[in-house]
DNA sequence: TCTATTCTTTGACCCAGATCAACTGAGGTT
DNA sequence: AACCTCAGTTGATCTGGGTCAAAGAATAGA
């Protein structure tokens, strides 16, 4: 999951690694070798994609839909770790073993890769390990990000913070620019959310109610999420890096 | 900062990018190119070796002390996000503004290449960008083990978490195996402690007096500790995942 | 030796968020 | 329509860790 890039997505469907901003970088012969290797898969929401400690045999991206990566402790505390939207990537070139549980959050499209092939490819073409490098700094600083969020944020400002980044990855939004509202559909249930921030569900629950009545958010039903104006919520969140989303 | 991978110091000192492990990669010609662009820098304890936002010119490794990576808010809150032990990687090729706060805990001297030769390098050698990538997974890893350890943990399961972790990664210790006690000094303030796991430093302090008063820990001073059973430290802890720390 | 200064410990009290529990409301099924 | 079930809301109460305050302990300097 990435807080500062952002992604338009649709383009270069084709791409082996999906780039998150428009892909000007597709070169043909690096797509013609992954064609033979790549095979889609097909979660349904709540679907485990992989457990911790499995052996995994392929990487691969998101195409659509939400997946969550998640650890959890034996008594069941669980923490949410990671966020993979489409275009994202699933994997550990020359790891073995997952680190954390993959679930689908909603329903979701998998483009994968062999990895043994994948990584043999990777070697042939160092553009991708390049690449690959470029996005796992990117989830790296977006990790960090969320380490401040869940040290020393309150509860008000983690909600906002999690809102913000929704919104700021969510394409179906802002018809009037990034200073306009916003409108979208919260992906994730407010126990999904809790395990994100480190809250409870009912936590959750009651800020989102103090910030619908505050203003600064508007909801429709549980899940459509409207934003008067951003700069108010990232205000919220207590956000001074904003990634240059807003001017 | 890895949790998973222990290291084993003082092996190939003039590797460009230091292995965690006994180094079994070095490469002559790889050596000799870096050896025109490396240089070392001194930093006193205390002082900051970057500053979050500013133009970062050199990439480089921690050859001896600790530093830290932290991000603060307008208001003061801060929140480190990594620890730097020897070996360890700072900097992001490709990127030019610095992500966070790099400051040095102890006195420090860094290894530094020059940004532009570096990546230079990395373009024709693909090894490097590889053993990179490595590196990176590896801080992805620890930095989601803490986003555990910051949503989800208790103050005192929070203190055992980051002894276990200085003790696995410090190397002058258990004469009698990992499964003997093990003694260290902490390389941190109660404070540095603190902006580590999202506590007060009242509340490090409490909570390192009653894992003193339970007999988890032994203290002589204020830093200089003994964990008499790294099994028992790793219960308080909850972990589950040790990493193949103990058998 | 006698301060300063910096780091740490400990105590008293408070509050944000957890916990426990009841309730609402939207689908879906029969 | 009657009944589930699942997701979310709201209330009442409790508590872990924060906050404020004061007092050691170690080191450096004069």
């Amino acid at each position: 999951m990435s807080v500062q890039t952002q992604m338009t997505p649709g383009n270069c469907s084709d791409c082996p690694i999906r780039h998150r901003a428009v892909c000007a970088r597709c070169e043909v012969d690096e797509l013609n070798e992954l064609e033979e290797i790549k095979y889609y898969r097909n979660f349904e929401a709540g679907q485990t994609i992989i457990w911790s400690g499995d052996k995994m045999g392929f990487v691969g991206s998101v195409v659509s839909g939400i997946a969550s990566l998640t650890q959890t402790m034996e008594d069941g505390r669980t923490q949410m770790v990671g966020l993979l939207l489409p275009s994202d990537f699933v994997g550990r070139p020359g790891r073995d073993g997952a680190a954390y549980d993959v679930t689908a959050t909603t329903d979701v499209v998998m483009c994968c890769f062999r990895k043994k092939p994948f990584e043999e490819m990777m070697e042939r073409t160092p553009h991708i390990a390049h690449r690959l490098l470029e996005m796992t700094l990117d989830e790296l600083d977006a990790a960090r990000e969320w380490m401040l969020v869940l040290g020393r944020k309150t509860a008000r400002e983690k909600i906002a913070s999690l809102l913000s980044i929704v919104a700021r990855r969510d394409a179906s939004l802002s018809p009037n620019g990034p200073s306009g509202p916003m409108v979208f559909d919260l992906p994730l249930t407010r126990e999904a959310m809790a395990d994100y921030l480190g809250l409870t569900l009912e936590t959750v629950s009651r800020q989102m109610s103090a910030l619908k009545k505050d203003g600064v958010i508007q909801l429709e039903g549980k899940r459509h999420v409207t934003i008067p104006d951003m700069r108010r919520l990232m205000d919220e969140a207590g956000d001074d890096a904003d990634g240059g989303f807003l001017g």
